[in-house]
DNA sequence: TTGAAAGCGCTAACAG
DNA sequence: CTGTTAGCGCTTTCAA
């Protein structure tokens, strides 16, 4: 590896006055041109590469931003991790990211372990209900942003999409096609997302003047497998069910799995309604009406926040960013026959 | 921030002391049971977190591996990132994810900026078919394996699937069915799956005694909108084309908008097959026929291949790895009709 | 306009 | 078993 020393020497210069030069200061030190020229031209000449690990201990910046995500080859995820890196880098800012694979003591590691290169901000998907390793990383003044399953009793700073509205709206299109019976598919209980979608379907029972029965609240958890067992085992127990409603596309997917399963079709023998969409929905047998979360916006948003609380040093004056979703009718919703 | 330094003080002790005992070698060097035990009291009472950057400038070890995609929201890329930090983190690995957004220039960027942070290792999926910035990884002794689109005349390490051999059977499917007019709706020009997927076209015509039209290679990349508009294109301007072949799941849904823009249903009026599947595949109005890539194989094995290589010091000795397609047969095929 | 010297926080000889 | 002494490669006072 071929360092700033050699390539000073090698242009007649002190280390300072490279240093200076190769890292942009030249103009504010006055540099002469010739000078300057000399250290650039033998720089290049050698290959030179500035290593960032030294430059970073030295300077206290390291040009790092660290974002932890539950599952990386969740689309959903994904799209956020995109939207981050693309920001960031255009800020001159590199992207650390960890998968916690939905585990908690994994996210734990993966924050103390970008704590510890010196990251100089976080952005966090949370994977449930732990926060303490996040309340950490506040006391050292490391500005942190949380996406999605965020805290609500914490005061972080937190980007989320506007949950209870969107299933509220998916709900009374459900009730005013006469359905009654209808199945929630839950994702990880506890976390806010789960809770608030489950708030505003409840709210929209309760605004249309209905009862809605709480053992019709099945599942454990966003993916596949949960709304596929899930959704087979409600449409076992309560035959009358005449809709679900999937908390994410997994779940969605899981669910068609389960009434393909009973011999069911979509949506003559029964209704399902989900959240997330995806790029294929259109072209489904049956088309999902579907709330879906602006994904990108999410991600822009988070980033947005912890690269100007970078710039500016403040902590950001509004701390909870809610982000509309989108409801598409489609045609997965039948009228209940009386 | 509270240093080695700080935590030696505390505990008494010399830094080296301290130092042996946080960095697990208190063994090695036999440090005795009470001054262990007090370091490390001192240490998690203190709140100490080793900074990386630090240890890293030193030991010459930065424990980073880098990674480079054309597009992390990509389920293929992200497949394969989920792999390789999955597999990074077992083996004491941190990754750094670089999105390319699908330009050779901020790929060349990204490759410099994870060599300055002294990435011990890197895995790039190439955007297309610059490689210089690739070689001066290869000579700086950086381990570096490429992955998907791949170079073949160069001597890299590499791990792609065989393309030919599921192109030719995607083909030869289409060819039994009657097909002879059959489009291809090709992916980036000059990359290496593509070529391939097209030698393996070209085969399967061959071997069946037919000459394949190569009027009717149309698109200039894996995207959705290369898949529209090089379907609606070739659908006017050769109507009759009685099959299409998408070299991507993206491409594949801008043939189906194409052909739903056409007022024309699958598979009736035209027959599709594609590379690359996804979870939805089963449900749509017509399940894709499809040659799907193993990717989460694909990831593991680069990621194996690096830390084998970390591991052991040695070049391994198999250069080119291929990974096996699956061809799945659904009812995207219709018959020709005399 | 440039250089000398100090030191970021840690590890690794070397010495006892 | 433990401490002392040098740096890793860079930036940044301070001084000229």
């Amino acid at each position: 590896m071929i360092t700033l020393k050699e390539v000073a020497e090698s242009a007649g210069v002190s280390v300072s006055t490279a240093s200076r030069v190769l890292s942009g200061q030249a103009a504010a030190y006055r540099i002469g041109k010739v000078t300057q020229a000399a250290v650039e031209q033998r720089a290049k000449a050698l290959g030179f590469q500035a290593n960032a690990l030294a430059r970073s201990l030295r300077s206290k910046r390291s040009g790092i931003l660290g974002l932890v995500v539950p599952d990386i080859s969740n689309p959903f995820f994904a799209a956020i991790a995109r939207q981050v890196t693309t920001a960031a880098n255009q800020h001159g800012y590199s992207v650390l990211i960890a998968d916690s694979c939905e585990t908690s003591t994994i996210e734990q590691d993966s924050v103390k372990q970008l704590m510890a290169r010196q990251a100089e901000g976080l952005i966090v998907c949370p994977v449930g209900n732990v926060s303490e390793h996040l309340r950490a990383v506040e006391s050292k003044k490391v500005p942190l942003v949380l996406v999605d399953r965020v805290f609500m009793a914490e005061s972080f700073t937190t980007v989320t999409s506007e949950h209870a509205s969107a299933a509220k709206q998916l709900t009374i299109a459900l009730i005013e096609a006469g359905h009654r019976k209808i199945a929630v598919l839950q994702g990880l209980p506890g976390t806010l997302p789960n809770t608030e979608r489950i708030e505003g379907i409840q709210a929209a029972f309760c605004e249309s003047g209905l009862r809605w029965n709480p053992q019709l609240l099945v599942g454990d958890n966003f993916t596949e497998k949960s709304g596929f067992e899930a959704a087979l085992a409600i449409m076992k127990a309560k035959p009358t069910t005449t809709a679900l409603i999937a908390l994410s596309a997994p779940q969605s997917l899981g669910a068609m799995k389960a009434i393909q399963r009973l011999g069911l079709s979509l949506p003559q023998d029964i209704s399902l309604v989900a959240f997330d969409d995806h790029p294929f929905i259109d072209h489904l047998v049956c088309p999902l009406t579907s709330a879906s979360q602006d994904v990108e916006r999410l991600g822009e948003t988070a980033a947005a926040i912890l690269l100007e609380q970078l710039r500016s040093g403040k902590r950001p004056a509004k701390r909870e960013h809610r982000i509309p979703i989108q409801v598409t009718h489609r045609k997965s919703i039948a009228r209940v026959k009386k």
